[in-house]
DNA sequence: AAGGGATGCAACCGCGTTCGC
DNA sequence: GGCGAACGCGGTTGCATCCCT
C-alpha cells in the first residue's frame, strides 16, 4: 500500500469510528453539558473533547436545530407563516435569513415548512412555486388570508395592542400601505400595490364576516406563550403593521376577484387553519378569475 | 390486521465563504 | 497572498409515523 493508499486507510477507520443517524440521548446529554460548560462553536475539536463520536457538523446541526434552550418548537403559528410567505416573496430561499425573523424557529425547520406545505399546494395546482399565478395566489388569497385569521384569532389581544402600537410607530415610519418600511435592521415589507397599473388596490366587501366562530383554543395553540415577555418580545410591531396592512379595507385584494361570493359557497376559511386556507379546488376556480 | 403509499422532519451532503496561520 | 480548517447555507435523503385501502 502507498502513502496514499495509507492516507485512505486511515481515513475510513476514522469514518468508522464516526457515528451517524438519529442521535441517542447521551449524545444529546453529552453535547449539551459541554457546551454549557464550555460553550459552542471549534466544532470538530469540540465533538472529539466532548467524546463524540460525530463529525463537528454533525454537532453543529444538533446543537442549532434542535438542542439550543432557544429553540422553538410545535406548530408554525398564521403569524409566522405569513411571515414567511412575505419573507420568501422577497428573498427567496434564503432560508436562514428569514430564520433570522422568525426568533426560535430554524431555517432547516422553515425550509421543511416551505418544501412539505407550500410547495405541495403548487403541485396540487399544478404550476410551479416560482411562477407568477402561484405567487398572486399566495399573495391575493393566502396572505390576506392568513392576516384575516390573525386579527380574528386576536383581536382582543395582541392586534389590538400592536395596532396601537403600529399606528404611533407608523407616524415615526411615515408607514402606509403605498410604501416601503423597516423590519428590524433589514427586511423591506412592501406592500403590494395589486399589479401596478393593470390591477389597483380594492376593499373586500365584508372582510370581517368571517371567522369569527374561530375556537378561541386556536389561538391557545396557535400562541402557546402569548402574554409572556418573550412572546411579546417577538412580535415585532412592524410585522404587525404589515399585517394589518393585509386586512382589508386597506389591504390589496384583487379587484377581479369575488370574495364574496368566494366567502359564501366554500367553508375553507374557518376550521384547522393549514388545510383549510388551502381548499384546492376554491382556489383553483378563484384562479380562473385571474384572466392567465 | 396488514401492507403500501404519503407525509413530515431530522440528519447528511456538497459547496461557497470566512478565518487564522 | 496562499492554503487548509472551520463554518454556514441550501439542497437532498432516509426513516419513522400516519393514513388509506
Amino acid at each position: 500500500m502507498n502513502v496514499k493508499g495509507e492516507e485512505d486507510h486511515e481515513e475510513m477507520m476514522k469514518m468508522e469510528e464516526l457515528r451517524r443517524g438519529p442521535w441517542t440521548v447521551e449524545e444529546d446529554f453529552s453535547l449539551i453539558n459541554y457546551i454549557s460548560l464550555h460553550g459552542e462553536g471549534r466544532w470538530n475539536s469540540l465533538a472529539r473533547a466532548a467524546g463524540l463520536k460525530r463529525t463537528g457538523k454533525s454537532c453543529r446541526l444538533r446543537w442549532l436545530n434542535y438542542l439550543r434552550p432557544d429553540v422553538r418548537r410545535g406548530n408554525i403559528t398564521l403569524e409566522e407563516q405569513l411571515l414567511i410567505l412575505e419573507l420568501h416573496s422577497r428573498w427567496g430561499n434564503s432560508w436562514s435569513k428569514i430564520a433570522q425573523h422568525l426568533p426560535g424557529r430554524t431555517d432547516n425547520e422553515i425550509k421543511n415548512y416551505w418544501r412539505t406545505r407550500v410547495q405541495k399546494h403548487a403541485k396540487q395546482l399544478k404550476c410551479d412555486v416560482n411562477s407568477k399565478k402561484f405567487k398572486d395566489t399566495m399573495r391575493y388569497l393566502w396572505m390576506p388570508r392568513l392576516a384575516e385569521r390573525i386579527q380574528a384569532h386576536s383581536s382582543a389581544t395582541i392586534v389590538s395592542n400592536i395596532a396601537n402600537i403600529t399606528e404611533s410607530a407608523s407616524t415615526a415610519l411615515n408607514y402606509n400601505t403605498n410604501t416601503t418600511h423597516n423590519i428590524t435592521e433589514s427586511p423591506q415589507v412592501t406592500i403590494p400595490q395589486a399589479q401596478a397599473t393593470s390591477n389597483t388596490i380594492c376593499s373586500s366587501s365584508n372582510a370581517t364576516s368571517f371567522s369569527s366562530d374561530s375556537p378561541i383554543s386556536d389561538f391557545a395553540h396557535d400562541y402557546p406563550n402569548h402574554g409572556t415577555d418573550d412572546f411579546q418580545a417577538h412580535i415585532d410591531t412592524d410585522h404587525l403593521g404589515f399585517i394589518e396592512s393585509l386586512i382589508s379595507p386597506s389591504g390589496y385584494y384583487h379587484q377581479d376577484l369575488n370574495f364574496q361570493a368566494m366567502e359564501q359557497n366554500t367553508e375553507w376559511m374557518s376550521g384547522d387553519l393549514a388545510d383549510n386556507l388551502w381548499n384546492v379546488e376554491d382556489i383553483w376556480s378563484l384562479q380562473q378569475q385571474f384572466n392567465y
